[in-house]
DNA sequence: CTGTGACTTTCAGTCCGTC
DNA sequence: CGACGGACTGAAAGTCACA
């Protein structure tokens, strides 16, 4: 039922799906951590607003901006790429 | 014969382990695929030098980057963040 | 075929908010 | 606590000429 979303509010999601994946496996292992967005902004040095939006798929962050997340969450780079989880 | 490297060349590597090992990660996954910069460049829609910058670790790429690279080179996104290998 | 410096345009990333 | 908006600055995207 997907219904097209066409409305075009203001920031859309990133037409991106590596974008998309990224973002639930963000929200899932920041969630495991038990870490509030602003806890996790503070840890890696980014924006509280920067977080939000990269969990919420609007955002294309940088290799070093995943970097500092990662380190932050404790957590290899690259299992925010995986798919399957 | 390395002549003496003093010379400030402006361009430096990026100080982030990540963005080293994805460097050469790209570089050694496009030769398996046998394919120059230049070939790669085309098939992903990037230019040929802002592939060299990536591969020598001067260029941090976002996301969306990553992700026309890997599907270039038909590699999930992940083994580009592989450590070990 | 690739490295590199220089360059302009686009957007990553910050900071102020409100709901 | 998190979604979301607006305005801003510096860094990434993207290109080129030449070594």
């Amino acid at each position: 039922m997907v219904h097209t979303l066409s409305t075009r509010t203001s920031m859309e999601l990133l037409d991106s799906a590596l974008v998309q994946i990224f973002a639930g496996n963000l929200k899932r292992l920041r969630k495991k951590a038990r870490l509030s967005q602003e806890e996790l902004a503070l840890r890696c040095g980014l924006d509280r607003t920067y977080i939000s939006g990269c969990e919420r798929g609007i955002r294309n962050p940088s290799i070093v901006s995943v970097e500092k997340i990662a380190e932050a969450l404790n957590v290899p780079a690259k299992e925010f790429f995986e798919n399957g989880r």
